[in-house]
DNA sequence: CCCTGTGAAATAATTCACAGCA
DNA sequence: TGCTGTGAATTATTTCACAGGG
């Protein structure tokens, strides 16, 4: 019983990291009135190459009308389709810090496709709160809480101590993406997809660009004298 | 009057993107006694192939040793020094919601060289406001405190409107490279550094993979009956 | 014409496999 | 001998450039 027809053709990971840019821009579009792009014009709007675009799209088939360009709302519907967004993802989330507070509210996930079913802390003073109409849990109910909701998507937004108990517990409970925003890597079954997000990495991504920036400066200057 | 010796060969981005997880790796085993390890040690603590880490190690230079491996320590302030962790790094936060607060009492900005200089917000109810030592400032006070403080990289943790005002006040300010969190790119001049970090791509991405696995199992489940 | 879709070429990243040093 | 460092081979990704359809 398959519901949406699926893409049989391979997809490189590099385009379908850039999947979301695109959708995204074109959601902008559409709002902005626009009903067809240019490869180029679009490309553009997104910042990269037009045929960089062009050859992502044409790998989820024929969208586009030669000598006019892409319609906004069927390329949309199509890449969402791509992404999976045509289906219901049920989300939890654990650690309902600061950072689990603005995770939940974010508004990424007013976006189609992702629900956020459950939230779970182990801090008495959390427990039963609501965030965005869901209530905190204690730790413990997400076994029967992962079945009755079935849920498909973890995040793990608690301090770095507990990040591998969490992950562990959400593999063992069925959920097989893991979204992980702790300080601290996590070790889980290789058919389990992690995706792990860190200020500190980025951070340092970002010096080591700056500092080759300014090295780079200082050798003009020295040049220039 | 360049402070540390840089690096001049290149390093390609995804040996950089590569570089803070193996330092985090090494400072945990430094943690836990080790003081030297294998490429193939290494390599499996931190998830790459060994020949993968050693590639991206010899881009730095030669900081290992031929039949007994690499030195915790030396190899640890080695990638720091490229890094440039060992520069002192000004970091401003804009928007102090709970995005904010978490961002600005998150672990990562314990790693040595980030500092948190100012936290600036607009909400009157949050001005004046101490986290970790740092007052939250209206927004209109980021000109005179970048100056003062010198200000290097920006973090922008604000609702999507907001975002590209506060991008471009940030350039206008002298930030050349900025982290946005905001669920909304940004569009800044070429030579400033942007890096984008947004739960929504993220959970399409997840959204991509889960949808192809579960497609794959009902594949299988149909060719097993 | 104009703009998509795509082979072919160029470039980048990964993996292999082994020479060579401690 | 054991493990690093690195050329060479492989694989992945990007860019070019143009054939071909509307």
């Amino acid at each position: 019983m398959s519901a949406d027809p699926v893409l049989r053709r391979d997809v490189p990971d590099a385009t379908v990291a850039r999947l979301p840019e695109y959708l995204r821009t074109l959601s902008r579009l559409a709002e902005h009135g626009v009903s067809s792009v240019s490869s180029e014009e679009l490309a553009s709007a997104v910042g990269v190459r037009s045929a960089q675009l062009r050859k992502d799209l044409s790998r989820l088939g024929s969208y586009g009308v030669r000598g006019v360009g892409y319609e906004v709302d069927t390329l949309a519907l199509e890449i969402s389709r791509v992404l999976g967004l045509t289906r219901d993802w049920p989300v939890a989330v654990v650690g309902m810090g600061n950072l689990g507070h603005a995770l939940a509210s974010y508004s990424g996930f007013a976006t189609k496709g992702f629900r956020i079913v459950a939230l779970f802390d182990d801090d008495p003073a959390l427990v039963g709160e609501e965030v965005g109409g869901v209530a905190i849990r204690p730790f413990a109910e997400l076994p029967s809480c992962a079945s009755e909701q079935r849920i498909a998507i973890g995040v793990i937004a608690t301090p770095a101590a507990a990040a591998q108990a969490v992950g562990e517990a959400l593999v063992a409970a069925g959920v097989m993406s893991i979204l992980n925003f702790a300080p601290a890597s996590i070790a889980v079954r290789g058919d389990v997809d992690v995706r792990r997000v860190d200020l500190s990495t980025e951070l340092q991504i970002l010096a080591f660009h700056a500092q080759r920036r300014s090295y780079a400066g200082e050798l003009t200057e020295a040049v220039s004298q």
